[in-house]
DNA sequence: ACAGTATTTATCCAACGGGTTAATTTGTCG
DNA sequence: CGACAAATTAACCCGTTGGATAAATACTGT
């Protein structure tokens, strides 16, 4: 429906505009949230006028349900074809924790968008009708992996999977959100390349070992992370 | 220097209008964000005349400022009673979860206004010098406890403990901070006693079972959370 | 080419919000 | 009591902002 190839081509691009407007509303309601968010601003980001924001999507909040909305569509497109049940367990929990920090990475905005639909406590949420859907297919997909990995020996526990979801997300999610106040509280970049490695290792052991029991090298030391024979260490 | 008693008590009370126009901010810019908060509500809320905010604490970025500035202390004061050097290792950070999880739902404002925070990318506390100093203590009681629990055996690895903390840190506020919009993603009512109390042991048995390598029983699974025997179950 | 419709622009405005000025009240001290 | 200062209030100022109006412009089907 939306980039059907019969659609008329306006004077530039009329289904570009839309996509240009919500982009650049995206940007804006991250960088300010949705009350600091300045409509001139988005406007002027989307290289078009005020008023075809009102023509094209609505007003302010509608614009910002649709920025969520969209928001939302992405990340689960794209943990859709994460494509789990073909890795072994604890392989495949390994690959959520690997993409849902990544994906966090790379769209920060996210991040930004979901604190600041919490602080309006959901409100434009619980009005989507499209966002309640599409989340039941992914938690059954992570219900698969614990079980199979139950089964099959290699985890000790059959975790509840939207406990161990919200884990994961949480481990990447405040480590990213907060990354601002807790850098200046420890004093340390936590956004610095290594110390971004240090982390996932960190959250990849963590969520391992409390699922298979057996506790993996390296738990958030050292820089290399990965590549490591010792299962403990000295001191 | 803040509550000498020689303090001239004018009107009403000039120190506690100071304090009530804190904690009328603190409730406004939790509830709103810096953007979305309004000087006016914070006026009223305290009983008070938009120009004392002025007279007493100055515009509004000081306002925020000295709010969050006073949230920080709040949350050191009480970890720093928490005792941990005491406890055999293993409990210390149950203690710690326990006393973070409750914390956060005791003061959910806290949680909003760290998020509101980072929206601006610290900005402002990056101008405070009081914050910074306060979190070296509160790092170094928790590198004791790892440390002694290497030592002991309890644990079967040396933990970053800046790594631990925000991991522990981030399983609480994460849940609770995005509880909304989770709560209307997973069709659940996180906020619900039963499912609080499921949360705090997942959280407990997830972490417990990473640093000492020994998997706790009941992962997230049932409500009870505490007594349960077995540690593997059919499907 | 013409009528009709979709899209875009330029302009305006009423409400709001942060901040300030100046007057007023309330206490302290000699 | 009377002067002086601290504290409080009321009223206003002025830039900003979300939103609206109406006119212009570009495209389409006929």
């Amino acid at each position: 429906m939306a980039k059907t190839k019969k659609i008329l081509k306006w004077q530039r691009d009329p289904e570009g505009m839309r996509l240009r407007i919500l982009e650049a509303a995206k940007q804006e309601f991250a960088a300010h949230g949705l009350a600091g968010a300045r409509v001139d601003r988005i406007a002027a980001k989307a290289g078009a006028n005020k008023r075809m924001l009102y023509y094209h999507v609505g007003n302010k909040e509608d614009l910002y349900l649709a920025v969520l909305e969209g928001a939302y569509e992405k990340i689960r497109a794209e943990e859709r074809g994460l494509d789990l049940e073909h890795l072994d367990p604890p392989d495949a929990i390994e690959r959520l924790i690997d993409f849902t920090w990544n994906y966090f990475i790379r769209n920060p905005e996210f991040l930004a968008l979901l604190n600041t639909e919490n602080l309006a406590r959901a409100k434009h949420l619980k009005r989507s009708t499209k966002v309640k859907s599409m989340h039941s297919p992914f938690v059954e997909m992570i219900r698969t992996v614990v079980t199979r990995g139950v089964e099959s020996g290699d985890f000790v526990v059959a975790v509840d999977p939207v406990q161990l979801y919200i884990s994961i997300a949480a481990l990447c999610f405040f480590y990213l959100s907060n990354s601002a106040t807790l850098s200046v509280i420890f004093g340390r970049d936590l956004l610095a390349k290594e110390a971004k490695d240090e982390r996932l290792a960190h959250m990849v052991a963590l969520v391992r070992a409390a699922l298979t029991g057996k506790s993996i090298a390296s738990f958030g030391k050292g820089k290399p992370a990965r590549a490591r024979a010792a299962a403990k260490q000295p001191a």
